[in-house]
RNA sequence: GCCCCUGUAGCUCAGUGGAUAGAGCAGCGGUUUCCUAAACCGCGUGUCGCGUGUUCGAUUCACGCCAGGGGUACCA
């Protein structure tokens, strides 16, 4: 049970108390609402309950503050309960308790920090969804690492994750890409081609041609032009999705699905929920395309699901195929969407498209991450090949590496136009929260190996004996992670964790300072095996949130 | 025009309707017989963009304004 939960049942029960002896009036609605106090003075945590009552109840705050202080049953949990002006009461957990939650870190181990709010429930998070006409830029890079650490932040808190790329490989663009790509092909091939209009740029595809016709060679070309892109598109597509999967698996990003547009289409599921939308009166024909009606929706403009010119569908044509395919199908709970912020307006018809379908819009949650502004040293980069600047995600992580960057997108939240300071990411140094972090885990782990070393057996301990300021300052710590693990779910703001990170690395490195764990003198094994499962403790608790954040947990450095 | 996001310390950013608004970086000064100094300790009044409202209480909620970013396709 998680303490504000006890604690609100203790309130809860302290008021019941008061109330039915008579000591307070009784009361409408309310709310008990249990916050942690800014300053120590306050406790570990609060409630501000009696400054809402006090209307109701006609009485001071203060009060009703110390009614409900002494009616606040006995609980191992608690050590003090305080009434404080102008109207909070204050709980300060006791030191017996804090001291015996390191024993429970431990029991719990790599999987402390997990909570079971979620258990039962299925949620689907669909991530990237590049489309794949070439390699991932920096900007998808945002957007991957929030996905992929929301997806382990859900499934920590118990939910049934599936992570999904939405690979659009059926849409107009991609049309335009094999026609270029045919072109390429054909100016590798030594023919003096001209790309087609329109044409989709980029050197990528030159390269792609380059390489597929090393490969494939002439004779693909023999066929004709159809013929040639049949053979044609699905290595090609094979290829840059290969190198999308591996520029993600680098970023330590991975999926449990991998869904084609096209096969919405070639299924026929495309065509059975535009009949299911037909027969509802929610589409219609105009100058020669296919309209969903969103306008009957409460939107203020239709939308074209199927092309007048070649028939093929929009990419909002098959989203509605698909999403139908998430609700309705796979019957998922929820379903998280994390797209970047050039795609807002797609959120609205997503929203009408749910009513059409008669699914609970709150089931569907889309996170916009904003755009991103690279900068190096105080001067902001533009990005292209000819300045020198990095463009793919590859080149960032070659840059910066894997965790730097992990650690640098996730501190933000999502809508936060950020700012990504290359100089800074990529300083080895304690400059660099990344490092600062890692190192409080790696000097955990050099301790817990110089006891492994010198043959200290901590499995027993007296953990009364830890009473120094720092190391309750470090056991509160490493208690916060499952409420922070809490939010972070619940709110899908994993940049809770980072933050986390930083504050629990503090703490342990204060306590390092200040507690010698391992120590020559003899007189003192008994604190310093107390000390070691503290280390251990404090250890999984730094270590998970790592975890969680996708990032490496050092064993030296 | 309309829609979305943002505006908090020199810079980058946290901040759950509560008590005296925080961290990192940058800056200045100090700390090392023994587990990693990639560390620790000390030094911070900022019109929380501006205004009005709701509330016992607003950086937080509502509305208006200002500034910046994004969107507003038979692209995705």
């Amino acid at each position: 049970m998680k303490i504000t939960d006890t604690l609100t049942s203790l309130v809860s029960s302290a008021l019941e108390s008061t109330q039915s002896s008579g000591s307070l009036p009784p009361t409408g609605d309310f709310e008990i609402n249990i916050e942690r106090p800014k300053l120590t003075e306050h406790g570990d945590f609060s409630t501000s309950l009696p400054l809402a009552l006090a209307r109701t109840m006609r009485m001071s705050p203060i009060q009703i503050a110390e009614a409900i202080s002494i009616a606040i049953p006995e609980n191992e949990m608690i050590g003090m309960v305080e009434p404080a002006a102008p109207g909070f009461v204050n709980f300060t957990l006791s030191t017996s308790w804090l001291q015996s939650q390191v024993g429970v870190v431990r029991k719990a181990g790599t999987s402390f920090g997990s909570n079971d709010t979620g258990s039962g429930q299925s949620v689907q998070i669909e991530f990237v969804s590049v489309n794949p006409t070439g390699p991932l830029h920096v900007g998808h890079a945002r957007g991957a690492v929030i996905g992929s650490s929301l997806a382990n932040v859900l499934e920590a808190n118990g939910y049934e994750v599936q992570r999904e790329y939405y690979v659009n490989d059926a849409g107009n663009q991609m049309r335009v890409f094999y026609d270029t790509l045919y072109s390429r092909y054909m100016q590798a091939a030594g023919n003096d081609t001209p790309l087609p209009d329109p044409s989709y740029p980029g050197e990528y595809l030159k390269d792609l041609a380059n390489d597929l016709f090393h490969d494939m060679g002439e004779s693909v070309l023999a066929k004709g032009k159809e013929d040639a892109i049949v053979e044609l598109a699905p290595e090609s597509l094979r290829r840059t999705l290969a190198e999308i999967r591996n520029v993600l698996l680098k970023l330590n990003v991975t999926y449990d699905n991998w869904f084609h547009e096209s096969s919405l289409i070639a299924s026929g599921k495309f065509d059975e929920v535009l009949e299911l939308l037909e027969n509802a009166n929610l589409v219609f024909e105009r100058d020669g395309a296919k309209w969903f009606a969103a306008t009957k929706l409460g939107l203020e403009e239709d939308i074209v699901v199927i092309r007048s010119e070649e028939g093929g569908p929009t990419y909002f044509g098959t989203d509605i195929a698909y999403h139908h395919e998430k609700f309705i199908s796979r019957k998922f709970d929820r379903v998280i969407n994390v797209w970047g912020a050039d795609h807002h307006g797609h959120v609205a018809r997503m929203k009408a498209l749910l009513k059409a379908f008669e699914v609970d819009q709150n089931r569907l949650t889309i996170i916009l991450n904003q755009i991103v502004n690279f900068s190096s040293g105080g001067e902001s980069l533009k990005f292209s090949k000819r300045n020198n600047v990095l463009v793919t995600v590859e080149e960032l992580i070659k840059e910066v590496g894997t965790d730097a960057c992990r650690f640098t997108f996730l501190s933000r939240s999502p809508e936060s136009h950020m700012e990504f300071d290359l100089s800074l990411a990529k300083t080895q140094s304690s400059e660099n929260p990344v490092y600062y972090v890692q190192y409080g885990h790696a000097r955990l782990a050099s301790i817990l190996r110089t006891a492994n070393e010198r043959g200290i057996d901590f499995n027993e301990a007296d953990l009364t004996l830890l009473t120094h300021p720092r190391e309750m300052e470090l056991i509160r710590k490493i208690i916060e992670l499952p409420d922070v693990v809490d939010r972070a779910a619940e709110k899908l703001e994993p940049h809770h964790l980072p933050h986390y990170a930083m504050d629990l690395s503090r703490s342990l490195q204060r306590f390092y300072e200040a507690c010698r764990v391992i120590s020559s003198a003899v007189p003192e094994i008994e604190t310093t095996k107390a000390r070691l499962q503290l280390v251990e403790a404090a250890k999984y608790a730094l270590g998970r949130t790592l975890t969680l954040m996708g990032m490496d947990s050092p064993e030296q450095m």
